[in-house]
DNA sequence: CACTGTACTGGAATGGATTCCGGGAGCTCA
DNA sequence: TGAGCTCCCGGAATCCATTCCAGTACAGTG
């Protein structure tokens, strides 16, 4: 410590073990006393305001490093008006797609400087609107956004009255106020499938889609009907339902039991291909035999089912960092924008000419 | 509103739009203001303080109405002392067992009134120290944790230092101060696996276990090792390593290169058997004729594969819901709390008696 | 009538840090 | 030597709600 230090108007006197591990922790206030300046000065070190002298760092270092000072992030989130975190709302983190998406926005956010608060609406729209306003109150500086349905006036009305920045992950909402949003071209890789099934034979499809309320389904409903629309001969039937495998199941059931049962399904959603699966597992089908299989998104054991899983398949990690720094972006300040990432058909064993008698 | 309103020192003029959709929100001093009556009254009323008359609380609750007050937790938060947040330090979010975990949590956590703070180690121990650290910052109430590493200093003193309480998820940390765990019992499931396999006829068996630096880990590697031990001429090998698939594959073909290759092998978690899977497909290894497989801890499809996989389960939702409910206890005054929760093996196709070659 | 409660209520300190503003010190240049 | 500047620094207001403390008014009681 250099001499001048004698100039404190409170000498270093007590000694004060370094890291004071107990709850009593030093303030602004103590390091300004013990440096003997102002807590404005210390502030200003802190945020490497440039109006300081090197004497002056200098002192309050020392202090802050004798006091083991950490800020207090309460206090200046108060002050500053910014918390510093992002608040993810989410359907539901167990499934892996969101679980992917979610790692690598708070991967991204993390390193900039953000935490992530998450909350779960498993899938109960009212819920999504309950949680905006929960993050609303906790102030967050941002939101991001996979509601559980995009309809829901609720929801609409809350965002709008949020003036702050979110990003819509693979979603459409209606609002004044444009948002980012980093979505797939379910279009793409839905036609792509649709296109490898025909090519194979197949004149009768089907969708065991998800709900109508989420733009993945719309997408996809959409995509197939085009798609298909664009064969002579080709039809297909459209199930739309709920994220669960009891939808999966059910309509599989429906599907089956038609006059004219489809020869080739795709699963709109993880759940809902394990309800496909099992509906046809107890049936005894056997895929590619009996019926054909695609379903969307990525699931981890999808390349060990034998026959292994035709997917259309997009990049959650990806999504969730583009979402993250489309947030970033516009915490900087910047326009909305919105992403466009690819989803794309790769085939497989499930997939396969159909029977002849079918 | 009753006449009494009179009294007030500043009538009621200004309409004020009920809900001023903007960012210049109300404070409490405006509604004190508009109510004519003090902040501290104000305070009283919203906290459902007992000295409140009831035409104050109606005086009051009239104001925030008209002005569509919220507090700003922010304050809250620093006044109290309390944020009403929790973090949770995991590994890996995109791992469905800590997803599944992760989910509980927050579920239990939200029901309680806290929301929750997510961080990834990305299965770096170093990143371990630095998220608690950081979360310490934002003054969380507690932690729940999976850190990546029980053996890191930086990670041990640093929660030394943090007087909050936490919650260890099936982990076993040497700490100075006890904390509360949910902890599986590894050894049953590991043990009724072993007996399974022993009693198809198998003597060779192989665990390509995790990082030596967890619980699951270590618990898993000793009971295997002594249900081994328990019968005459039962064989079994073990691999320790990152919790990677390409772990898994290294160490499968370790194993099946060795001198006396298992007829039965054990994943010690998701990425792991993946990599095993991996390997016994490129050698063209039918899984259970030429080895049986058993994993640990479910995977989505795994009921799917053919054959089935043979599995040590638990229910990670629970472990996640006990983990909260143990946090809330502690944060409501409770002592530390160990609770073990069932782990239990189910067997499946995927084990059958080894070759008679082998 | 004086006294003790009781039931509320207002004022001010508090929790920590940020930031605007004013002013002193020292230097330059006329 | 004095005006004008730059460079730094301290003081005080501010962010917003909580809570302790003191005090008022009114009812009840001896």
């Amino acid at each position: 410590m250099s001499p001048r230090a004698a100039r404190s108007s409170r000498p270093p006197d007590e000694p004060l073990a370094p890291a004071t591990s107990l709850a009593d922790r030093a303030g602004m206030r103590q390091v300004a006393d013990r440096a003997g300046v102002a807590m404005s000065s210390v502030s200003r070190v802190l945020s490497g305001h440039p109006d300081v002298s090197e004497a002056m760092r200098a002192r309050v270092m020392a202090a802050v490093e004798e006091l083991g000072y950490e800020p207090n992030m309460l206090a200046q989130m108060l002050r500053r008006g910014a918390t510093q975190t992002v608040g993810f709302v989410v359907g539901d983190i167990s499934n892996p797609l969101l679980a992917q998406i979610a790692l690598g926005a708070e991967v991204a956010l993390r390193e900039a400087g953000y935490a992530m608060l998450l909350t779960n609406s498993v899938n109960e729209a009212n819920l999504d609107a309950t949680h905006i306003r929960l993050f609303q109150q906790r102030r967050v500086d941002g939101l991001l956004l996979s509601v559980a349905d995009e309809t829901s006036e609720d929801t609409i009305a809350t965002l709008g009255r949020i003036p702050k920045p979110s990003v819509l992950i693979d979603r459409d909402l209606d609002l004044d106020e444009p948002a980012s949003a980093v979505l797939s071209d379910h279009q793409t890789g839905m036609t792509q499938a649709v296109e490898h099934l025909v090519g194979l034979g197949h004149r009768r499809l089907a969708l065991v889609a998800g709900s109508p309320h989420v733009r993945p389904t719309r997408e996809r409903v959409a995509a197939i009907e085009e798609a298909a629309a664009a064969h002579r001969g080709v039809l297909c039937q459209v199930r739309s339902g709920a994220f669960t495998e009891t939808h999966g199941a059910a309509a599989t059931r429906e599907l089956l039991d038609s006059r004219r049962p489809p020869t080739a399904v795709i699963a709109g959603g993880n759940q809902i291909l394990v309800g496909v699966l099992r509906e046809l597992a107890r049936r005894e089908l056997r895929v590619p035999d009996d019926i054909s299989v695609v379903t969307c998104d990525d699931v981890p054991l999808a390349e060990f089912l034998s026959p292994a899983l035709a997917t259309i398949r997009r990049d959650p990690y990806e999504m969730g960092t583009t979402a993250a720094q489309l947030l970033l972006a516009r915490l900087g300040g910047g326009e909305p924008q919105t992403v466009t990432l690819p989803a794309t058909f790769s085939a497989a064993g499930s997939c396969a000419p159909p029977r002849r008698d079918a």
